[in-house]
RNA sequence: GGAGACGUCGCAUAGUCCGGUCGAGUGCACCACCCUGCUAAGGUGGAGAGGGGUUUGACCCCUCCGUGGGUUCAAAUCCCACCGUCUCCGCCA
């Protein structure tokens, strides 16, 4: 939700971040309307439940004989009261209803435009350079007997695969590897549920676009989050937080199922696109003052990880257009991935300001009252890694070198060796 | 799954039986000031959240007692549903 003051004051703000989403701009008008309509009602209202509440105060002090004349006048007043409420709750709703509809307002110098209208920032490392026809990643984890797709297929469907042997402890050693990076930059090392109620879902703004994207439980009005992102913004949904010492600073491990509605026939190969992977993500309660310093170094910390795993990288600044709705800006790290020749995402960091915290009423104490705080986002290792860490440290007999800051987590193993 | 108890403005509690004086009391913690010879004690006062209006005044009004409905002129209080917590029993990993 944006922030209703700011529709008011700088409406023409407003049109414009939606128009380089290529948004609706009619929404805009639309939500001005509402507004004006929601406060003359409500103005209506509490004037008679004023009145009413005055009268009911006549009622109780009067004397006995004349309370059943009072009574009957204040029946009717009720009743106004009543319809009064009603239309102030309606309009309340149709304004709740647009202002839904209209996307965070992205920060000024974001690129307009759609998917393909990212900037690039920066191209980090060296393309790896083979003296033989690189394998993809699933035929060297085959050869490593590492991810085992056809018996996932058998067991859950299409999209799932079996981590097995180096494969998973592959996974593992890069989960690790970011929570101790993690927990030296000060986070929280957090586990949270990963089936979360349809008010947290839509607080975080799931619902909308990503809709088909998410698994639904009906017999339990549950639904399967697709990054602990979800649960980590409604940790503190309803809170007032104390941000005196510094941003809160959360790093949530947990396994995230995304149905890839709308995605056939993309990526079907290997572990590049799955319903269900791991996933490291940091999450960041801070004041907008601070926001997008602190977006400045969630990016620092995931490239950090890449640069550690010797993998070769861009930086892109996403579009307007290819921002999910409550993003301000969103940044993503991409890693070259050689049997594709192109770069793949890896990480994504958004700036969501206070979209997410004002619709799950997350706030900090201002010098009057409260003000919605800023939350953030940001990747530091998925399963996906596993794609680019075996296709770029490859070499020709099938082996994989095992990046050195990753060889603790795995007994000291220097090189992961085919065992077909 | 069965039975029961409970849910009050940070925490702990009073109020609910019997609707209006609850515009929610008290203790602790908190903030400001005062007093006092020390990191103590005491005194006075203040202090919640959301929204609307506005002559933009430190002013006025509305809403909030788990959530949502209902009854009523009037609901923390009565009725219904739901959610959550705790205890006991049953079942199970």
């Amino acid at each position: 939700m944006i922030d209703p003051q700011l529709l008011r004051t700088s409406p023409d703000a407003v049109r414009a971040s939606q128009e380089s989403r290529g948004a609706s701009v009619a929404a805009v008008d639309a939500a001005l309307e509402a507004d004006t309509a929601r406060r003359a009602t409500i103005t209506e209202f509490e004037r008679l439940r004023a009145e009413q509440n005055a009268f009911g105060k006549r009622v109780a002090a009067a004397a006995k004989e004349d309370k059943a004349a009072l009574v009957q006048q204040a029946q009717s007043l009720a009743a106004e009261v009543k319809a009064a409420q009603q239309e102030a709750n309606e309009a309340e709703q149709r304004f709740t209803e647009i202002m839904r509809t209209i996307a965070n307002v992205v920060i000024p110098g974001v690129p307009a435009g759609g998917e393909e209208n990212f900037e690039v920032l920066r191209e980090v490392g060296e393309r790896p350079q083979f003296g033989f026809a690189p394998k993809d990643h699933l035929a060297l984890a085959e050869g490593l007997d590492a991810i085992d797709m056809t018996r996932g297929a058998k067991v859950s469907g299409a999209r799932f695969y079996f981590l097995k042997g180096v494969g998973a402890r592959l996974e593992l050693a890069l989960m690790s590897l970011g929570l101790d990076r993690a927990l030296e930059a000060g986070f929280t090392p957090i586990i949270p549920p990963t089936l979360v109620k349809p008010e947290i879902m839509e607080g975080t703004g799931f619902l909308g676009e990503h809709a088909d994207e998410i698994y639904y439980l009906p017999a339990d009005d549950l639904y399967l989050v697709g990054t602990s992102e979800v649960p980590l913004a409604g940790l503190h949904a309803d809170e007032i937080l104390d941000l005196s010492a510094g941003p809160l600073r959360y790093a949530g491990w947990s396994t995230c199922y995304r149905r890839e509605a709308g995605s056939y026939g993309k990526d079907t190969r290997g572990i590049l696109r799955v319903h269900q992977f791991n996933k490291l993500e940091m999450f960041v309660y801070t004041t907008p003052a601070e926001a997008e310093a602190e977006h400045q170094r969630l990016l620092g910390w995931q490239e950090g990880m890449l640069q550690s795993l010797g993998l070769p990288y861009r930086v892109i600044d996403v579009a307007a257009g290819d921002l999910g709705s409550s993003a301000a800006r969103k940044f993503d790290v991409e890693a070259w991935v050689p049997t594709q020749d192109t770069f793949r995402e890896l990480t994504s960091t958004s700036n969501c300001t206070t979209f997410q915290a004002r619709r799950l009423g997350v706030r900090t104490r201002a010098e009057s009252g409260t003000s919605p705080v800023a939350t953030l986002n940001g990747t530091l290792a998925t399963t996906r890694w596993i794609v680019a860490l075996l296709e770029t440290h490859q070499q020709e007999d099938g082996s994989v070198l095992v990046p050195e800051a990753l060889r603790p987590y795995l007994g000291g193993m220097d090189v992961l060796r085919p065992v077909r």
